[in-house]
DNA sequence: ATATCATATGAACAATGATTCATATGAATG
DNA sequence: CATTCATATGAATCATTGTTCATATGATAT
């Protein structure tokens, strides 16, 4: 007759559960870099105007109160994780969100924060 | 008659709009230190097992091939943002998540890292 | 009580990253 | 084509942070 301990001996442990569950590295890493895009206030605030519209850079740094460059600096993070996208238009660029998962980890975010 | 450059005038500006709707500065940097927990692979790997159950900081250790005071270190961390919780148990102390918001930021996350 | 095991803590170090300043690029306009 | 306006870039600086090493705390078992 099985007795419990027996087929408990047989199944994995949680320790090797958790082991086998764990998501490769290389995605781990990818991961922890997605949020570490939202991890700074100026960029969170970049994002949360863009939800409303398109804007140039001039307009960001205007909203925010601060200059050019650290908007510029901190659009090309964003550009480079693929959260934004942008035109031209005349002389200004236009930057815009490139989909709609910044709104959706903002407001994930949002509701362990509280308000 | 009513013409409609007459009532845009009388509207906000999208700009004015995405000012309007900006949330307080506090609560920006507080979304911000939440995503900076997230921020780390170390953090991440540590979530993900307890994901699974709790477990004591050795064994969390072992999974993840670090040494103890490393470990110990980030659940200092992840205890501070009430992510996870704690309880005593003979010699070892057991961590486990807080609350179920972890996992769906972290689901959330994994969605646009697209695995 | 003392030795042991599990965890926490503090200091030090290296690495990363955000902002500023100065300047370069590059398109548009006269 | 030269000037101007909007944006990008690079170097420098300052602050933050993750890990390690050494050690402290604190509970348990002999």
């Amino acid at each position: 007759m099985e007795n419990e301990s027996k087929v408990l001996s047989q199944q994995e442990t949680p320790l090797e559960k958790a082991e086998k569950d764990m998501p490769d590295e290389e995605i781990l890493y990818d991961l922890a870099d997605l949020f570490k895009i939202f991890a700074d206030s100026t960029r969170i605030k970049i994002l949360y105007v863009l939800l409303e519209s398109e804007f140039c850079v001039c307009d960001i740094a205007q909203v925010l109160g601060m200059n050019q460059s650290a908007i510029s600096h901190q659009l090309r993070v964003l550009k480079q994780s693929k959260l934004v996208k942008y035109r031209r238009e005349g002389r200004a660029i236009l930057y815009s969100l490139a989909d709609g998962h910044v709104r959706a980890i903002l407001d994930q975010g949002m509701e362990h924060v509280g308000e």
